[in-house]
DNA sequence: ATTGAAAGAACCCCGAC
DNA sequence: GTCGGGGTTCTTTCAAT
């Protein structure tokens, strides 16, 4: 691609991280520059893929989603692509991971409760030709959720080289 | 707290999910009310607090985070809520589950390289008191890493780009 | 790259239905 | 709750450094 980012990046990154609304004048004003050039930075770190996306963050319990739930999962190698497909293209799955270890992939789900947790079970994944077996663990607290990453060389974000 | 969600909060909802930097006249446009109007049901999610926040997603591999790794831990009942807010406030760590099952917690952090991961384990998470054992995978590839809630009732459930 | 200023777009308060 | 209008704030573009 292109220019490394500098430390007003990574500022620019961690607030955004924090507040994805946060206006121009704003981090202008946290950076210590203009706000045409606090605009730029912003429009540059999206056109350069370093922001990828804009989220707006949902209660899970009002939206109807207060389950959550991992799921290791056991994969024939046939039917593998098709599987993992079929997963990501559900609402439902947040998150997908192939892993190390025991097991083939870590899943997780939100749904609204166990019975909606039974039914994605048994009609959604055990259908799935690849998936041979499964081992699933409820999440009954979720003490911390979030997309924010650790951003090398920002002191409230993470550790140095 | 107060009135249910209808079906227009609900598409609200999930366009913001997909697209939190998504205009008023957009969201008007989409779901066939006035631009006032769509605002003010945007001003009425966010207090009462359906929408608890507004995230920029980075790319993880650009700000140095490149490497996720799922660490189960076992805790002793003694100091587990010191050991939990400590990691919690890492920026390392992106979730901290309580899960059922044989281990106590299900982490997931993010980290540059293995070992960042290595200086983790030993530095940070070890010493804790209350840790016990701890198991480490490897997410070898994330298939798929949103935040975008199920919203019951929604046929296009939240995925994002 | 950064900046100030001007043009354009978006948000927000308000009174009416 | 919804709507349109008008004032305000924000974003975007531009010429210049």
């Amino acid at each position: 691609m292109h220019s490394e980012m500098d430390d007003i990046d990574r500022k620019i990154c961690g607030l955004l991280q924090a507040n994805a609304r946060a206006s121009s004048a704003e981090l202008a004003e946290t950076v210590g520059l203009s706000v045409s050039s606090a605009n730029e930075r912003v429009r540059r770190l999206v056109s350069q893929g370093v922001v990828v996306g804009w989220q707006a963050r949902l209660d899970p319990d009002v939206v109807g989603a207060g389950l959550c739930a991992l799921v290791f999962i056991d994969m024939d190698y046939e039917g593998e692509p098709e599987a993992c497909a079929a997963l990501v293209a559900r609402p439902e799955v947040m998150e997908l991971h192939h892993v190390s270890g025991a097991h083939s992939y870590l899943m997780k789900i939100r749904v609204r409760d166990s019975r909606a947790l039974q039914a994605f079970l048994q009609e959604v994944l055990k259908p799935l030709p690849a998936v041979r077996r499964t081992e699933t663990l409820l999440s009954l607290e979720a003490l911390k959720e979030t997309t924010a990453m650790p951003i090398a060389g920002l002191d409230s974000g993470g550790d140095d080289a």
